[in-house]
Formats: structure tokens, sequence, C-alpha cells
RNA sequence: GCUGCAGUAGCUCAGUGGUAGAGCGCGUCAUUGGUAAUGACGAGGUCGGGAGUUCAAUCCUCCCCUGCAGCACCA
């Protein structure tokens, strides 16, 4: 038998008999260690503490105090246990996959019967009884013939696929608990009893395609959420909470933004207060256009076909549009027509409407455009994925050769519109070109090319999506990440070599030939409605004053003050200030805790003190004091706070 | 679109095979009250839509619509 040395992560140096494994290390270090063990890192690869170490190597044991480790671990091993409880409860269930996941895991079964919530208390309490057991993991690694012979004695279809997955010359590891058995990767932990009983809970049911294809098999899927402790369990379950008291949805009810109907399914009815919010985002995007040298302009809803067919979304897209025929009984001609689901084919109209020259690029062509997608039913989400919406969209159209520059500006505009709405960072994603793409090589190559530099220029090393493009073009995607850590994609930029092409857009070069121009697709907020909805969650609905529906609201303690109260909403409206008076019949405590739940930013608050000495009791959102100030200071105060952003000096 | 769950007063929700209840909100009256709910009284729904079973359906069955969660989708 020969020695290796086992180098521990503090660099402490051990010498042991070859074939040792991590877990007998551990125990050797102490006791309680040995115990406390639950998987190890051998040469940086995470593995089972009973695997044998023939050679010397670098050894770090990993216990619970190893937050990724152990949430992997304890995850991983929640999903086989899990599958065990399954089948020990029904054991005609099929398994399939159950991969770790973000703060949890879950595990596909097929089944025929649906799983109730019943069942998953009734799953629940059989884990427990397996972590009970504290039965050891053991693990083995078989060769493909034997693992697929075994799938196939056993009844599970699904594995046998698996293993017929795995690529040639990886391992096919099989690991045991108990009697129940799973192929898998690994590693685990060294028993059941290593899962913490009381830090796991099962959190839904639902549909889930076999490998993710809407074409195959529909499993049920079972998710759990599974943490190191009680503790972190209910941190874990009270921010899930949290995150639900800033829904759209719920905010947009309560703060009186708009609602939807089933008459109008995927479409938004925006209140008073949700379209103050609405237009003044849009107010502020037209001016922000201006100044970055946009032309703004408007077109069709109702599209002929014939458009569309030139376009090709007819034959791409169609599955999504609203087609709207004409009949010939009714208006004595016979159309089909589609509501507008983009507006570049409309763009590509008004550039080709008369001559174009080479001057006149880079044209940049802003629509606040309504569009409408017959978005699949059960994509529908509040006022975030709707059927009806507006884009800030916009189409540059240049030579080739200003694609990187006009990248470059777009970045900059965006990043100060981000910046402007309160997010303090963004992602950039660069996707290249996929493999059925229309345009020369030479061609994609300038354009990735283009792309990249404009944006590494800008300090953005953007995440690489090799073969995502369009078919048309490679393009930049634009994430922003909200305020409890949330990601979304709002802007985009996509380069275009074929709509000009199709709808044959061209200027006039200085050498007095046509020319192709190339046209960038660009939005910056993506639509209204989703980011609106994005702007309610990001900030729970306290929205920062120039964007808050109702600024201010003048309360009344007692009744002689209504007039002084409308006196000085008359002077916040002469100063562009969104103020109504509260002169209801009711306490001032009552006006404060509806005003607060509705979210008001500003509550003046005006009794027989306030009156005598004109001035007002000023208290923001969220703030437990008030300060007494003049209503000239109020006014001043408020007038600055109020104006946009862009507007400010 | 698929799977599962849900749909009762403006909102949140309870309830029963014999035509329905609470809290909040709303209205009226009283109260003029200092920074997150003053009190009393009152109005308000035929229980998402359609069909069926039944002497009788909001409650059971079927179909449809809408919503929610996830999957798929997001050109």
């Amino acid at each position: 038998m020969s020695q290796i040395t086992i180098t521990l992560p503090d660099g402490a140096q051990r010498s042991y008999e070859a074939g040792i494994t991590g877990g007998e290390v551990a125990s050797d270090i102490s006791k309680s260690l040995g115990k406390a063990a639950l998987a190890c890192t051998v040469n940086g690869e995470f593995r089972d503490l009973s695997r044998p170490i023939e050679a010397d190597a670098d050894l770090a044991i990993h216990t619970l105090k190893d937050e990724p480790q152990a949430l992997e671990l304890i995850r991983h091993d929640c999903a086989h246990i899990m599958a065990r409880a399954v089948q020990e409860i029904w054991p005609d269930v099929k398994v399939t996959i159950g991969p770790v996941i973000e703060n949890g895991w879950y595990y596909d079964f097929d089944r025929e019967e649906p799983f109730s919530a019943e069942d998953l208390e009734v799953i629940e309490k059989k884990m427990r009884d397996i972590i009970a057991l504290r039965d050891p993991v053991r693990t083995e690694i078989w060769d493909r013939a034997r693992a697929v012979a075994h799938y196939e004695a056993s009844g599970e279809p699904f594995k046998v696929e698996l293993v017929g997955m795995i690529p040639e010359g990886e391992a096919i590891r099989m690991y045991w608990h108990g009697d129940w058995q799973d192929l898998c990767r690994g590693p685990h932990l060294a028993h059941t009893g290593q899962v913490p009983a009381d830090a796991f809970k099962l959190m839904r049911v639902s549909g889930a395609y076999w490998r993710g294809d809407a074409k195959n098999k529909q499993l049920q899927r079972i998710y759990g959420t599974a943490w190191r402790n009680k503790q972190e369990l209910k941190a874990y379950l009270t921010m899930l909470e949290e995150a639900a008291k800033r829904d759209h949805r719920k905010l947009g009810r309560e703060m009186d933004l708009f609602h939807m109907q089933e008459e109008a399914p995927g479409q938004i009815f925006w209140h008073p207060n949700g379209w103050n919010i609405y237009t003044t985002l849009q107010d502020y995007m037209r001016r922000r256009q201006r100044a970055g040298g946009y032309v703004e302009v408007n077109t069709p809803q109702v599209v002929d076909r014939k458009l569309w067919e030139a376009s090709g979304h007819w034959e791409k897209y169609q599955e999504n549009m609203f087609i709207v025929e004409v009949d010939e009984e009714h208006a004595r001609e016979k159309a089909i027509n589609a509501l507008k689901p983009m507006n570049c084919p409309c763009h590509v109209q008004i550039f080709n409407q008369g001559m174009k020259s080479y001057r006149d690029l880079p044209l940049r062509m802003a629509e606040f455009g309504s569009c409408n997608r017959y978005e699949p039913s059960g994509a529908l989400h509040g006022i975030m994925r709707v059927r009806g919406f507006t884009q800030d969209d916009g189409h540059i159209f240049c030579r080739e050769d200003q694609i990187e520059a006009e990248t470059a500006e777009f970045i900059s505009f965006l990043s100060k519109t981000y910046q402007d709405l309160g997010f303090e960072g963004f992602k950039v994603k660069f996707s290249d070109r996929p493999e059925v793409r229309a345009g020369s090589d030479e061609v994609w190559d300038k354009a990735e090319a283009a792309l990249l530099s404009a944006t590494r220029a800008a300090g953005i090393e953007p995440e690489l999506n090799p073969g995502e493009g369009a078919f048309y073009g490679p393009k930049l995607e634009f994430v922003l990440t909200d305020a409890i850590g949330r990601d979304w994609q709002c802007g985009t930029h996509q380069v275009d070599f074929v709509l000009p092409e199709r709808l044959d857009a061209s200027y006039i070069g200085q050498d007095g030939e046509p020319h192709r121009p190339v046209m960038l697709h660009r939005a910056t907020l993506g639509s209204f409605e989703r980011f609106i909805g994005i702007l309610i969650e990001n900030h729970a609905g306290k929205f920062p004053l120039w964007l808050a529906p109702r600024q201010v609201v003048v309360a009344t303690i007692v009744s002689d003050a209504d007039a002084f109260a409308a006196d000085i909403v008359a002077q916040l409206r002469a100063a562009g200030i969104r103020a109504e008076t509260d002169s209801r019949n009711e306490k001032i405590n009552y006006k404060v805790r509806e005003h607060s739940v509705g979210k008001v930013p500003v509550i003046l608050a005006v009794g027989r003190q306030e009156v005598e000495d004109g001035t007002v009791s000023m208290r923001r959102l969220g703030e437990k004091h008030s300060k007494v100030i003049t209503v000239a200071e109020a006014v001043a105060i408020l007038r600055e706070e109020a104006t946009p952003v862009d507007l400010r000096h």
C-alpha cells in the first residue's frame, strides 16, 4: 500500500494510505468533523465522502457551514428522497429527472392520477420518515448495458432514455439509499439523516413536458424548497410573502391604477392614476428621444395582409396575430387585414416614401407604437405580458459602417434612461448568428464585430448567447435588476439585414447608385405596460414624486381649514404639482392611513394652527414624523421634486 | 396552447341540495377629531356563462369563459 499526501484548505498536510475516503479523513481529523461532513471537494471536484482517494490530493471537507455546497447537497438529496417517497407510496409512478434549482429542487413524475395538495402532505411526511431512517447513501458505477437492462426490467422507460443520453466516456453512476435506487451524477450526502427534516417544504405541483418539449408527454412536476435550517426556510418563505406584497396586480388595484376584465383578456383599462404614470413616462421618453435625434411617427393599426406577406410576418408570425376579416356581405368587398404586431414594416413604408439620400442617414424613426399580439392564454400575466401594448419602438436606418456608432449611441441613451428611472445597473446579453440565418457570413462578421466593440467601448462586457441571434441579424438584450434582485429583460437592439431587402428599402449613395440600408430595431423600455409593471414592483408602489400619480394630498384636520386647504392645492397645481384636497368628514388618522395605503408620497395636514400660521404639516410616505413648514416652502420643495428628472437643475 | 387549482357583494373571504353571510369599502346621520381605521344605522349579490341531473342547484355532472401557479411560447 502506497502512502499519499492529503493537503487541506489551510495548507496542513496529512499522510494516508492510498484508497482512503474523504469521510475517513474527516473522521480522522476529528470525530465531530466526521459526523458533520456532508461531502468533499477533491482537486476541485465535488464528490461523495465515500469515494476513495488514490493519489496525492487537495481535499476540502464540506459541512453545513459551506453554504453553496451544503444547499446543493441538501436540495439534491431532497429530490431523491422525494422520488423515493413517491415511489414507496405509489409504486407504479415512473421517475424521470429531479434537478436542483434556485432555492430548491423539483422532480418530474409520470403518473396518471394528478397529485393533489393532500398528496403533497403525505409525501412530505414520508420524506421525514426516510430522513429519520438515516439510510446510508451508497454508489456504484455501472456499464451502460447493465443500466439499460436494469431500467428496462424495472419498467422505468424515462431512465432508459436518460442512460442513452449520457455521453460516451462519462461514468454511469447509480445511487441507493435503502432499497431505493436512482441514476445520478452525484455527489450525495453520506446518509439521508443529513437532510434537515424541518428545513424543507413541498411548494406546488404543475405540469411540465418531458425534456422541455411541448411535443412530448406532459409529466407532473413537484417543486420543493430546502435550506440548511428552519430559520433559513422561514426567511425564504417570508421573502416570498414580501415579494407578493409588491405584486403589481395587487398594487394596481390598491392604488387604483388599472383593471382588466374578461371581455378583453390581456388588455388594460387604465384608470386616471395609472394613466398618469403612463403619460408621465411617455412624456419623458418623448423628450429624451427628441433630444436624441429621433423623429417621431405614427402608423396604422389595421394593415392589409399583403404587407405582412411581404414582410414575412404572415408566414412566420401569423399564429400570434389578430386577423381582421371584413366579409363581403357587410362591406361589399372582401378584405383580410391584421392588427399590427410590430411596427417595423410600417416604418419601412415611411422610409420608402420619396427618395432617400445617404445624407439622410442615419435616420432615427421612433413611434410609441400600439401593437396587438395574440399571446398564448397561459402566457398572460397582469400588465406584464398582455395582448395589447405600446412599445417605445424605434428603427434606425443606416449604413453598415454606422452600426457601431449608432449602437454606442443607443447604449448611452438606454443607460441614462434606466438611471433616471431609478435602476442601478443592467446587464447586456449578446446573441450572435444562429444556424439558420439570412445574409452572408461577411456581413454577419461585420455586424457582430460592430455590436461587440460598441458594447465594450461603453465599458460593458456582454454575456454571450452563442447562436441565439435572430435569423435576420445579431442582437443585444438589456436586462435590468430591480430593488429585490430580480432580472427583467427590457431593452433590445437588433441588427436587421433582411427586412430592408424584403420591403425594398433603398437610398442613393455618394456614388449615385441605390444601396440597401441596414435597420436597427431598438426599444429601451420594451413596452410601457410591462415597464410600468416593473416600476410598480421595483418601487413597491412608492413611486418617486415625479412619477407618482397623486403627488400631494392636502388633508384637513378640522373643517375650518377647508378654505385654506383649497388655496394650498390651487398654489400647488399652479406650480405643476398633482395635488388634491381631502376635506372629508373624517379624522386625520383615518385620512393618513387611507392615503398611505394608497401610496400618496406627501400628505400636507392642515388644522387650526396651520391656518393661523400659514404653514402645513408635511408628512412623507412611510415616515413617522411630520415637519411644519410654510406654504411657500412646501410649494418650492415639492415643485423641485416633482419636476421630471430630465428637466431638473 | 398543456397540466393542476380557482371564480360567491367594489375588495378580502366564509357557507349550504330547499333561492346567502362577515369584515373592509359605499350611503345617511351624529361627531370637528392632530399624523396608519370615531360611532350608529342603511343600501348592495340570485353565487363567471350555458346545458344537464333533481320536486328543488350557488352547492352534483358536462361544456365554455376568465384568472392563478408551473410548463411551453416571448418572432
